[in-house]
DNA sequence: GCTTTCTTACTCGGATACCTACTGTCCGAGTGGAATAGG
DNA sequence: CCTATTCCACTCGGACAGTAGGTATCCGAGTAAGAAAGC
């Protein structure tokens, strides 16, 4: 039993494009350069988050993705289903008909296995958990609790790498620069 | 993210061994045959169960497994923690200080990632439900609820392969008739 | 008939293969900006 | 100088390998019951 890592990117991710503008957007590659891993991967879970409807995707030469709705209306569980799936994590393999009691009709046994629902009970526990918080507390609790050099980085960086407003001569030689 | 088949096969077990009077014992192939489940795998859980103090194991040939303690004492989280291991599901990469924010000092980052406080926030929730039921629910919840001729195939199966209380010469006969 | 010894069958326990699913990477289709050629 | 065209770099998207952990199996150490032998 354990949580995959995309969880974890993926939490990150929307957290940071919540600071984008309304009309900017962010690549996988940049994504995954500002989070230090691999950028491929990364693109497997964005394109997750994307079919899910969580995040937005728009090709071309300055495409990218951005929330898909504000932040607020975005729960962590919505980003954990979308990457992980929606399939429940404990699945009855109904052994209570196997074995000693294979011969009894299928009749003489509970609608659902006790052991089943118990364990369905915690996952839905853990759901409704994870269905409270949103995007957006993550990105207040990011703001709130952290240390102003931190928050000035993330700042500066996405500043840094999205495109200016008006395109000029001058994009290029920074791109070049840079390397 | 899943749980593993492990766990279901644990707590049937757990359920099963409530049933056998104070001094009886199962064995991991009795157990196994009950269930329809390969018996070396099962017996890979069992010991695990045995090793967390869940159940008790003795050995020699009228060995086996019994409850080491009362149903009542043993909560469907200790099940399945002896079995999947209690570490958590979620474990944060602090991917917030790689990238961008790489060169920032440690004592600029909260102590702890927003991110994984609200996974852990939502594993605690999932951990106590299971935390609150005890194996004894269990069987109470199935000795309720299902059809009598369910309850007497596990009780009349326990009561042949349990070993007669007294040794007696019929018992050898008894056994190969059996076969 | 009783006690002691021995055999034997059954038990648990850990070490060993297999297989699914998560992790990681690659290349192709598509798009929008920018340079360029023409008017 | 302005407009239409072409080109190209950059994007997403899905198809393809590698690896860790869960699944399944085996064999060895140990024990207690029962048979057998001796008294």
């Amino acid at each position: 039993m354990r949580v995959g890592e995309g969880v974890e990117w993926g939490l990150h991710c929307c957290a940071i494009l919540t600071g984008l503008p309304s009309d900017g957007s962010l690549s996988a590659s940049r994504l995954a350069e500002y989070h230090g891993v691999p950028g491929a991967y990364l693109a497997k879970h964005l394109q997750a988050l994307a079919q899910a409807g969580v995040i937005q995707s728009s090709p071309g030469r300055t495409g990218g993705y951005r929330l898909a709705r504000p932040a607020s209306e975005i729960s962590i569980l919505d980003v954990v289903e979308a990457i992980e799936g929606a399939e429940p994590h404990f699945r009855c393999a109904e052994i209570r008909r196997r074995g000693a009691a294979r011969h009894l009709p299928a009749a003489a046994f509970p609608s659902r296995c006790g052991i089943a629902h118990a364990m369905e009970r915690a996952e839905a526990a853990w759901r409704r958990e994870l269905s409270r918080q949103t995007i957006q507390d993550l990105v207040r609790h990011f703001l709130r609790g952290t240390d102003p050099r931190v928050r000035a980085c993330a700042r500066d960086w996405i500043a840094g790498v999205l495109r200016p407003g008006t395109p000029r001569k001058t994009t290029i030689t920074r791109r070049q620069e840079q390397r």
